[in-house]
RNA sequence: GGGGGCGUGGCAGAGUGGUCGUAAUGCGUUCGUCUUGAAAACGAAAGGCCCUUAACCGGGCCCGUGGGUUCGAAUCCCACCGCCCCCUCCA
């Protein structure tokens, strides 16, 4: 949610900001016209409520029966113009909060314009590729010979685009949730959350999921819980209408949960192998942090994520997010890893910055000084990092000849030293 | 799942239709007096949201949430949510 003051003030500023989004600036102007009619009529309606109040003291001290009969019944005519004024501008307030909820984030200056996914522009390029004297496999082909992902049995279960891991498979998966985990917590400073996996739908509204962006959402059937798609989800409402003192700043948190998207895609598209599923484990990073440090704040972000690439030796790229590609961050980057058998750069991680758009939403503020008014602070998320891609790129970057998978050092601890998985 | 009890400020805890009430009282917090300093004592202050304003002032709303009754609701009625106790069930 943007700050109602801004749209007032600068309304100029908010439709240039949706329009480099490909939005529409003409929100802004109904936006304004119902701001004003909710306005004039709570003054109306408080103004009569003074009254009232007023008048109710009088009563009680008034002796005189008849006289006081007539106060009662002029009060009772108060009251209907009240109730009545009361309704009207309560459909105003609903009408604004719709208007508001919908309005999406402004992008930052200098976030690049841009149209589609292709005009995100790569800031680095890190890790080199490694030349194969065979011809690397996809990682469906390798994981279905290793008996370590089950895609039959996948769909068997729960349709579609669901899969089913084994043996090494699962353990790898297992190892990788730990150690990026215990690199998080132990060398990042972020302390760990498990929350639930199901959340109700103000939640979803304070991330910014809903209204705008519920269709690949699973909703609980007799129950008004939807799944989350993203630890962001929970973790960024966990102090949802609380005011935090300054010196609690920054809060860093870390979680590792299954997602579920029910994604809605072409029929045809990334149809093979776990790169695009129903249901996929992650860690989550998510700062609570005040409006002057969230930039510092998601610089160390992205080197945090960038650390678990790093440290699983596979290639990766940096791309800065355009303006069509920046959901309701006002800055993003994304990490890709190199995949070589899928040859494809896959997308492993997500680092926004949303500034006060969340915390204005899930009415998640601070106290700058003990005692000032509170503020409403930045929140930041990234992924470190989603799995099944993760598994990709580690099965197809590690592959040998014989279809063997070479565990990457990190993570042979977690695997009770098992090197290969054969 | 069955029965009973309860939701009031940072916390504890009064308040059962208007007055005592600007929500008592206590504890905690902050400031002041006193003190070399601290403690104690004494005095005082302190919430959130909205409208209005350059700001101050002013007005409205908030006693779990949402409705209702009433000229007037923390107080009465209804629904929902949550917590506690007992029984039942269970990982």
């Amino acid at each position: 949610m943007l700050d109602i003051k801004l749209i007032r003030e600068q309304p100029e500023v908010v439709r240039a900001g949706l329009r480099r989004k490909g939005d529409d600036p003409a929100q802004v102007d109904a936006l304004l016209a119902v701001d004003e009619r909710r306005r004039a009529l709570i003054k109306e309606v408080e103004a009569l409520k003074a009254e009232r109040n007023a008048v109710s003291k009088e009563i009680s001290k008034m002796k005189d029966k008849d006289e006081r009969e007539a106060k009662i019944a002029a009060m009772r005519e108060v009251g209907d113009r009240i109730a009545e004024l009361d309704r009207e501008a309560g459909e105003a307030e609903a009408e604004f909060s719709r208007l508001m909820l919908w309005l999406p984030n402004l992008p930052h200056p200098d976030v690049p314009d841009g149209t589609t996914e292709h005009d995100n522009v790569v800031v680095r390029v890190e890790g080199a590729q490694r030349q194969f004297d065979f011809t690397p496999k996809p990682h469906w082909e390798l994981g279905e010979a290793l008996g370590i992902i089950d895609f039959e049995r996948g769909v068997k279960l729960s349709g579609t685009r669901f899969f089913v891991l084994k043996g090494a498979g699962s353990r790898l998966q297992r190892a990788l949730i730990s150690w990026m985990l215990d690199v998080h917590t132990q060398q990042h400073g972020y302390s760990e959350i498990t929350p639930p996996y199901v959340v109700k739908e103000e939640v979803l509204v304070g991330t910014g999921n809903l209204p705008r962006f519920g269709e690949n959402l699973f909703k609980i059937e007799g129950a008004d819980l939807t799944l989350i798609p993203t630890a962001e989800v929970p973790v960024t409402n966990l102090y949802r209408e609380e005011i935090l003192e300054a010196s609690q700043l920054p809060i860093y948190h870390v979680a590792y949960t299954p997602c579920w998207r029910n994604e809605q895609m072409s029929a045809g598209r990334d149809v093979r192998g776990i790169k695009r599923v129903y249901q996929f484990d992650k860690v989550e990073m998510v700062k609570f942090v005040t409006p002057e440090t969230s930039y510092a704040e998601l610089t160390t972000l992205i080197d945090n994520a960038e650390d678990i690439c790093k440290g699983l030796g596979v290639p990766y790229r940096l791309l800065r997010l355009c303006t069509a590609d920046l959901g309701t961050a006002t800055m993003k980057y994304d990490l890709e890893l190199w995949a070589p058998g899928v040859e494809e750069w896959l997308e492993v991680s997500s680092c926004s910055n949303f500034e006060s758009y969340q915390s204005r939403r899930a009415n998640l503020r601070y106290r700058p000084e003990p005692g000032a008014k509170p503020e409403f602070l930045h929140t930041l998320n990234g992924s470190g990092l989603a799995l099944p891609r993760v598994m990709i790129a580690i099965i197809e970057n590690y592959q040998q000849a014989d279809g063997s998978i070479i565990v990457p050092e990190v993570l042979r601890p977690y695997m009770g030293g098992l090197e290969v998985i054969r």
